[in-house]
DNA sequence: CATATATTGATAGTAATACTATTAATTTTG
DNA sequence: CAAAATTAATAGTATTACTATCAATATATG
C-alpha cells in the first residue's frame, strides 16, 4: 500500500497529455467515447475527427488535450494497468501466506474483465479488449526509449515489479523472477487475443482460462527441485 | 520432413503479394531494401514512397507487387517464420531423444540471429530484428479474422504446431502444450524486446539469454509431479 | 452582476500518406 | 526483330494528421 494510496485517481504521467481530461466535461466524454470508438473500430482507423464527429465535438478541441493518438493510447493503457494495479495491491494486501498471495496475483492479471463499475465515465471491459488488441502498438516505436525515459509505462512496469516480489517471497532461489512475472503479464494478453483469432494456438476456451494455465506455469516452476 | 520440401524456397500463401517477388530483379529488390529500411525508420513511418527513392524505383511499381506495406510485412513475417521452420524440421530431424529434440527446439526458436546467409538479397539477422518490433502489428488488426481464413498465418500455426507435438512427445499428460507453445514463440519475442528497452522487466542480458530462461520454464512444467 | 479569462467551436489550410489511372519508355521473350 | 510484358513518369484523389486563427460561449472573480 505503500505508493497506491496517492494513485486512487489513477496519477498518470502528465507529460502524456496536454491537458488533463479529468478536468473537464469535453475531457470525460474524449476518455469515454475513445473507449467505445477504439473498440469498435480498431486503434489503427481511430482518427480524432471521428472521434470529434461521435461526440459532437470539434477535432481541435481533442487536439488541446492530447497531442496526437498514440499519446491517448498510452493515457488509457496506463489507465488500465493502474486501475488493474489498484486491485492487485487491494486485494492481495491482506493475504499473509505467499503462495496464496501469488495465486490471488495471478488470477487478477490474468482473467477477463467481467463487469464495468458503471459509476465512471470509464468501460472497463472493452478497455480490456482494447488492452488485448492494441497495448503492443503503444510501446512497439522507435520512440520506445524516449517515452520510457520520460516515464510513460512506469505504472506497467511498477505492476510487473510487484508480480515478480511476490514470486521471489514464494521462491527467493528462482533466478527468472522478472521475466516471469513479465512473460504472465504480456502472455496473458496474448492468450486472450489467440482465444478469440487463433484458438489453434491455444489451449485456452471456456473451460480452460489463461488463469488456470499461467497458475500452473507458475507455479510448476517455483520450488521445483529441477530448478537449477 | 514432411511438408517441409515443398518449401525449400520458402512457400508464402500466393494471396499474399499480387506478383511473386522472387520472380523478377525489382521484387528482390523491394524484399531486400524493404528490410533495411523498416529496420531503420520503423515500420510506422516506412511508406512505399520512400522504398521507392531508396531502389531507385517508382512508388507505382511497387504497388503492382503488394497491396500495401501490411501485406508487404506479412510476406516478410511469413518469409522468417518459414526459414526458421526449416531450420528447426532441419537440425531436430534426426533427433531421436523427446527432451533432447524439445530442448534443440526452443533453443532455434529463441535465440537471436546473429549471422546473415550472405548469398541471398535477405538479411536474417535485421529480419529477426523486425519480427521482435513489428510481428505484432501483422496480426492486431481489425482483419485478423479474415486474413487468418485466407491463409495468412499458416506458415507460423504450423510451426507453433510442431513445437506442441514436441513437448507432448516428452510428456503427453501435460495439460496445456498449445499454450505453452505459443507462449514460448511470441514470449521469445517479446523477451529479446524487453532486453533491449525494458531491462527492469526481464532477468535476460548478455549471460542470461530467453533461450535458457524459456528452457528452464518448458522443463519445469513437463514430467513433473505437481504438473495435475 | 459585469467583465476578464479560459475553453470550445468553426473554418481554413498544409504536408504527407495511401493509394489509382494513364501513358510512355524500356526490357524480355518467342 | 516484333510482340508482349514490365517498369517509369506523371498526375490526380481522398484521407490523415496536424496547425493557425478567430469567433462563440462558458466560468471565475472582484
Amino acid at each position: 500500500m505503500k505508493y497506491i494510496l496517492q494513485d486512487l485517481k489513477v496519477n498518470i504521467n502528465n507529460n502524456i497529455y496536454l491537458k488533463d481530461p479529468e478536468s473537464s466535461t469535453l475531457g470525460k466524454k474524449i476518455i469515454e467515447f475513445s473507449i467505445l470508438l477504439i473498440d469498435e473500430i480498431g486503434f489503427d482507423s481511430f482518427t480524432f475527427k471521428k472521434l470529434g464527429e461521435k461526440i459532437g465535438s470539434n477535432e481541435s478541441s481533442i487536439y488541446r488535450y492530447f497531442e496526437n493518438k498514440h499519446k491517448l493510447l498510452l493515457y488509457l493503457t496506463s489507465w488500465y494497468w493502474g486501475w488493474l494495479e489498484y486491485q492487485l495491491v487491494f486485494t492481495t494486501n491482506s493475504i499473509s501466506d505467499s503462495k496464496e498471495k501469488l495465486n490471488k496475483a495471478i488470477e487478477i492479471i490474468t482473467r477477463a474483465t467481467k463487469e464495468d463499475s458503471s459509476f465512471s465515465h470509464i468501460n472497463e471491459v472493452l478497455l480490456n479488449k482494447i488492452v488485448i488488441n492494441e497495448y503492443s502498438k503503444s510501446y512497439l516505436t522507435k520512440e520506445v526509449d524516449n517515452e520510457n525515459k520520460e516515464g510513460y509505462f512506469s505504472i506497467y512496469k511498477r505492476l510487473v515489479n510487484r508480480i515478480k516480489d511476490m514470486i521471489t517471497e514464494v521462491d527467493s532461489d528462482y533466478k527468472y523472477p522478472t521475466s516471469l512475472a513479465s512473460t504472465v503479464t504480456e502472455g496473458s494478453l496474448h492468450q486472450h487475443f489467440l482465444k478469440d483469432h487463433f484458438s489453434s494456438l491455444t489451449d485456452c476456451d471456456e473451460k480452460i482460462t489463461p488463469t488456470t494455465y499461467f497458475i500452473n506455469l507458475v507455479f510448476n516452476s517455483l520450488n521445483n527441485q529441477k530448478n537449477d
